[in-house]
DNA sequence: GAAATAATATGATAAAAATCATATTTAGGA
DNA sequence: TCCTAAATATGATTTTTATCATATTATTTC
């Protein structure tokens, strides 16, 4: 459904989410263990996530990526966007180059509607949100 | 969302469906174009689509690849689940191995309904049906 | 301002998915 | 029975995705 690097990008994005904020930052390899993702893996994610504002960065000594207030404001589907692209999600199931709502390929017919569900979804919960949920109990990030 | 393989075994099954019977089949080269596919590529998936029952096939001359009424009666979720692997719809949207209803993730929590919908939809639906709305001008199949 | 630390940029390698190629088997027709 | 046509099995190649490695740059601290 998503790409592997979507995946570890949403559980970074959410680890830190949870244990980082401006004055506490947290290095590369410090979130790649507990999210059990490869630390080169997760760096250069993270780098690209820092450069889509998704994420801040500080380098340095003390430094290490952290989510500001902003960044956690950030939509679920930015993130997806960012890694695995908006056509993952807007493209035409088949690839059919001219589908469109007026003439929809036989996939896009019975499968429009969940689809749309899930858009909107992502697209009204933040990484707080998320986050939030697992603080409050309701969502687990357990291995 | 679907992987090239997938979307490619689905319009070829569409294909079929539409142009094919057991007295009128058609060779895999003859497939490949229409539904704008590597000839060669085709013509293997179509190979994994017989072994399980999706498509039937002949050898030889005046032979090619049809779908039988049991064929056309499979449903579209079969089909991908034989490609892509059913983890790919029921697999946690995180990969997280103890990932459940009662301990879901985060993305689980909020993509829950419209997976579940979306699974619906592919259960309910036959390569006939699929067929049946492009044929009533309900769906399309450009390009 | 020098030393140490941590992100960044860049590129190399490995694994998986997609694509291509071909020898083998089966079926039909002369 | 022999030739031809078509699927099948198998494997090679290419492309994409995932993973690993390292030199460079920025920042803090002494």
């Amino acid at each position: 459904m998503f790409s592997n690097s979507s995946k570890y990008a949403i559980k970074a994005v959410l680890y830190l989410s949870l244990h980082s904020n401006s004055t506490r930052k947290i290095m590369a390899k410090d979130i790649a263990q507990p999210i059990n993702v490869p630390p080169a893996y997760i760096a250069k994610l993270l780098q690209e996530l820092v450069r889509t504002d998704l994420v801040s960065s500080v380098r340095g000594p003390k430094g290490g990526f952290f989510m500001s207030k902003e960044n956690n404001n950030q939509k679920v589907i930015d993130v997806l966007n960012v890694i695995d692209g908006e056509k993952k999600f807007t493209g035409c199931l088949l690839s059919l180059e001219a589908c469109n709502e007026e003439k929809p390929c036989p996939l896009h017919n019975i499968l429009s509607t969940s689809r749309q569900h899930m858009i909107k979804v992502l697209n009204e919960h933040s990484i707080a949100d998320l986050a939030l949920a697992v603080k409050n109990g309701k969502a687990y990030l357990p291995l």
